[in-house]
RNA sequence: GGGCGCGUAGCUCAAUUGGAUAGAGCACGGGAUUUCUAAUCCCGGGGUUGCAGGUUCGAUCCCUGCCGCGCCUACCA
């Protein structure tokens, strides 16, 4: 609604300067928010026309506002010094449209083909942590803000099940604990399998530095996993399968769900990168190294190393004195190597031309995993069911990834560049994020032993390789743990399952409201204190406005939600004028407003990819409510027509909250 | 060395992408409702936005140069 607003105030004022000014270059109309709401719903700065129109900003601003006439929504206009146009939106207006939940989305939005979203993709060789967390929080939110802009999303998890990293856990069986395939075949089924592996990815980072000789098992066990069809491929793939599975039921406890679950051992069983190759070679993308240090390798160009043109005159000077090659190879970024085989950045470029449809090949299609709701998990297969649905060939593609990997995501996009496909390279967004490192302090709580150097720095990276981390089911645990022992002492009127319920819903609400609150490229600097706090600017405090808005329904004995639907009828325009004018209400016409704002920060975050802005929404909606719920009593009020009016008030604010935090994937609990 | 990013209150972070008096939470100190449950609310101290220049009506934001920090820069994935 706000978002409307908005739009249409600017469409207006720029025509309207269009029209007075019909022979000057004009730039574009910015509305702004006014620092205060006394000052106004929106703000419109002038001095950006003060040039092209030879004009004082408030002698525009003026001209504006006594001339532009009326437009439905907007209450008055106010000239405001050193040169803003400050407006004021149809209190009344506004209300009822809100309260009727009417909400204009233009219509060309609503179009647009299918978008893939990938998230999480954790190496299947161990427990996931609280960094493969942020992800899949943020790939969630995401995923929700989409389909709640109505667009068609699959939700798509790689997996990486023939990497170094599932090798090291398989000479971690078959070198250090020696174990049978019977007896990883029962260890695999326990309930945390993947933690038993978690230790020993460990143990076999240390054995390998204890003795180089030992690499030597890694890679017989790599190319073995790789050419399949053999007993460690076996083991390999009952090990990556059962830590799979760990991750989906990890993942589940958050809510999160995925459509397909692409494997690398079907891209590369299903020959995609000699498709891919073909493409690459012929189109030049790719070219043979002779001699150097890459001799033998297929190489590209570096994402990132496009030469300005003084650039190329330094690199001229170069060759001049003989230096060409050194200069070049640190350009080159090696796509197959000189023994043949291909890279990860080369597999990704397959894996890409997929997503976009144009690779001309497709995944086999298998059921893995069905969640509670019946939604279907598909993974890949080389020989799939017959009937499945269709997952690639998708218009948009965005990756959720961690800023590491910008490097290698900028050369997918050059790689889809140079092939000709532009388009979809333009559709290409890496959803890069900072990473989730633990405070000293924490590292040291949890018996990590930290150099001096490390002890004085902000944060310490986490690191599976090294086993140093917090495990995401531990986090949870431990959260709703002391969720528990929260709602135990407040409602020991409730039976046990009921309070574990709920426990988890609050769990869940801080735990996603923590990974969500942070920028996206602000490194959480991780700390058992601010993650497990429920007060302040957390999701339980959110959560907790949400409850209270509907003990007063409950109280009331009246339904919220239909409440909101007919309080139109109930209450005429000019109620809603004589509540929501004067000084003295701005604090609840804010509530008001800030709940037409929905819309227009799902919006916001979709543009910029950043969910925080969600966050920072709900956090507002809750602040604003609490304050509100302080000061008003609700059902005591004896003014019948104030007290329908302060209803619907909390009918509309609750609404909005609840989909805020819907979006954010936080639900809300009964009784807190 | 090169690339990307960061530096804001004691701590953790915001600042609508160049706008009005730089805001929240935590921590600290003080206070509030026999009410729709206090996981709440109100009040308070706290700032040379790393440093120095520049661009303009206006800079936390853009440019240049320093200082400090992180990540990337493998024929690993």
């Amino acid at each position: 609604m706000y978002r409307y607003l908005e739009q249409r105030l600017a469409v207006r004022i720029m025509e309207f300067l269009r029209q007075r000014y019909p022979e000057t270059a004009l730039p574009a109309v910015v509305i702004e928010q006014p620092p205060k709401v006394a000052l106004g719903d929106f703000a419109i700065p002038l001095f950006p026309f003060a040039k092209p129109l030879r004009s004082a900003p408030l002698k525009i601003a003026e001209s504006i506002r006594s001339e532009i006439g009326s437009i439905e929504g907007i209450a008055e206009f106010r000239v405001a010094p050193p040169g803003y146009l400050n407006v004021r939106i149809d209190r009344a207006w506004l209300a009822l449209a809100q309260a009727l939940a009417r909400d204009h989305v233009p219509k060309e939005e609503a179009t647009s083909g299918k978008i893939l979203v990938e998230h999480t993709s954790i190496n299947p060789n161990k427990a996931a942590h609280i960094g493969h967390l942020r992800n899949a929080v943020l790939g969630d939110t995401f995923v929700r803000l989409l389909r709640y802009a109505g667009r068609e999303v699959d939700v798509q998890n790689y997996i990486d099940n023939t990497g170094v990293q599932v090798a090291d856990v398989v000479v971690g069986f078959t070198h250090l604990v020696k174990k049978s395939r019977p007896e990883i075949d029962v260890l695999a089924r326990e309930p945390r399998f993947d933690y038993y592996c978690w230790d020993l990815y460990a143990r076999v980072s240390q054995w390998y530095a204890q003795d180089k000789q030992n690499l030597q098992a890694r890679s017989e066990t790599l190319h073995a996993i790789e050419a399949g069809n053999n007993e460690t491929a076996a083991v390999a793939e009952t090990i990556a399968s059962a830590v799979l599975r760990r991750h989906l039921e990890t993942m589940e406890r958050l809510d999160i769900e995925y459509d397909f679950l692409p494997r690398e051992s079907e891209i590369l069983h299903l020959h995609f990168w000699d498709a891919a190759f073909t493409k690459l070679k012929s189109a030049g993308v790719l070219t043979y190294e002779n001699d150097g240090k890459n001799k033998g390798c297929w190489v590209m160009r570096r994402a990132g190393t496009g030469k300005s043109e003084g650039q190329q005159a330094e690199q001229a000077l170069v060759q001049e004195s003989g230096g060409e090659r050194v200069l070049e190879e640190e350009d080159q970024k090696v796509i197959v190597r000189s023994n043949g085989t291909v890279g990860y950045v080369g597999k990704d470029i397959a894996y890409h031309m997929w997503k976009f449809g144009l690779l001309g090949q497709d995944f086999g299609y298998r059921k893995f995993y069905r969640y509670p709701n019946q939604h279907e998990c598909w993974i890949s297969a080389i020989e799939g069911e017959k009937h499945h649905p269709h997952f690639g060939g998708v218009a948009e593609v965005y990756n959720v990834i961690d800023a590491r990997q910008s490097e290698a995501q900028s050369t997918v996009i050059e790689a889809l560049r140079e092939l000709g496909h532009n388009e979809a390279a333009d559709h290409y967004t890496h959803f890069s994020y900072e990473m989730v490192a633990l405070t000293p302090r924490c590292a040291a709580e949890l018996g990590y032993a930290l150099s001096e150097e490390d002890k004085t720095r902000p944060y310490v990276e986490v690191s599976g390789r090294k086993g140093f981390g917090v495990k995401a089911d531990d986090l949870i645990d431990q959260l709703i743990v002391s969720a528990k022992s929260e709602v135990d002492s407040r409602h020991p009127e409730l039976g046990d399952e009921e309070r574990r319920s709920i426990a988890r819903q609050i769990a869940v609400g801080a735990l996603r409201y923590f990974m969500l609150k942070y920028t996206k490229q602000s490194v959480i600097a991780f700390d058992f204190k601010d993650a497990l706090s429920f007060e302040g600017e957390t999701g339980p405090y959110a959560q907790y406005a949400v409850v209270r808005a509907n003990g007063i329904f409950n109280k009331a004995a009246l339904d919220a939600d239909e409440f909101a639907r007919n309080v139109a009828n109930k209450i005429p325009a000019e109620e809603f004028s004589q509540f929501l004018n004067g000084e003295a209400t701005d604090e609840i016409w804010e509530l008001w407003l800030s709940s037409s704002k929905t819309s227009y920060v799902v919006n916001q975050c979709i543009a910029t990819t950043e969910p925080a802005y969600l966050a920072k929404h709900a956090f507002q909606l809750a602040q604003l409510f609490n304050a509100f719920y302080h000061r008003h009593p609700i059902l005591s009020e004896p003014n019948e027509k104030r007290k329908q009016f302060l209803l619907a008030t909390v009918a509309v604010v609750r609404r909005e909250l609840t989909r805020t935090l819907a979006v954010m994937g936080i639900t809300v609990p009964p009784v807190m």
